[in-house]
DNA sequence: CGGGTTCTTATGGGATATCATGGGAAATCA
DNA sequence: TGATTTCCCATGATATCCCATAAGAACCCG
């Protein structure tokens, strides 16, 4: 398995349930975290999704700074006070929190974007928008900046 | 084997299924990579597919900006989102996704083209448009450099 | 060299499993 | 005790598995 890819839009029911993708599944019963482990994005309405992986990505960046500063007190403040531990139920659907309706303007769809080592909950419609601006960023990082490396790239 | 070399057109049958072309079986059986990977192309209609040499090739890209800023999130949405992870079944056939008929206009008929480490998936038409076109950018390159005497046909 | 024979491959279709989704009932909580 | 959450089962749609077949290629062997 290749980790989080693609993209998925499931209905939110009555409950306030949604499915969470196959494939996606499939991909946290590997990684071995239990449940889901969720964080606001600091910089999109989007919330941050995954298991070990993510979580492993995390706090390596709160061990920049020195355990008891404030540094990163403030650091863990923020990341982990912005995080959820939703349960997965047996038929691998997860709630969609007040914290996520809140940050994403979630109401009755949700969109689940694979980026590979984590994936992203959104509303449909933000996500169309963000997903343009995200093709046109990544088109201009791509053409662009290469620092390092020697040669091109393939035709 | 030498990687995906030469170009096939098969039917898409009433399920949405088309037989993955047995040369490229090979190649993609040596290469070790759990059902296909496939990504839709930045630039043209078509959709590229292979195994862990084009997945590490995307990766590679991701891999020069850090994990959960700004820029990788934009980056791996582009890239991630846009791929999928389609099964091979038993007698070597995938199913096209909406995502791949959306992007190529596929409708009854598949274009599967080799290029040495990947492989492009195509609308027969819009094939044979960009071939020709390609050919005669092929033909600019090469009568810079070097003295350009005959061209063979492909077979 | 030739003629048959076996393999491979692309394609079709029926049967079965999986998935997203809905809803009832039991359990939990405040 | 009333409201919410968790567990369990139902269902339609889709995807997957498995087998069948025909055409062609490769092969074998006299």
């Amino acid at each position: 398995m290749a980790g989080f890819v693609s993209h998925f839009t499931n209905r939110l029911d009555a409950k306030g349930r949604v499915s969470i993708p196959a494939s996606f599944r499939a991909v946290l019963a590997r990684d071995g975290f239990e449940g889901l482990y969720c964080i606001s994005s600091s910089h999109c309405q989007a919330v941050d999704a995954g298991g070990n992986e993510l979580l492993a990505e995390i706090e390596k960046r709160s061990e920049a700074f020195a355990k008891l500063s404030p540094d990163h007190d403030a650091l863990a403040v923020a990341l982990f006070g912005a995080s959820e531990n939703p349960k997965i139920d047996g038929d691998g659907r997860m709630t969609i929190s007040d914290m996520i309706r809140d940050h994403t303007g979630i109401t009755d769809q949700v969109t689940f974007v694979g980026m590979k080592y984590k994936f992203q909950i959104w509303e449909p419609e933000k996500f169309r928008e963000y997903r343009a601006e995200a093709q046109k960023r990544a088109l201009a990082m791509l053409s662009g900046a290469s620092p390092a490396s020697s040669q091109g790239e393939p035709a």
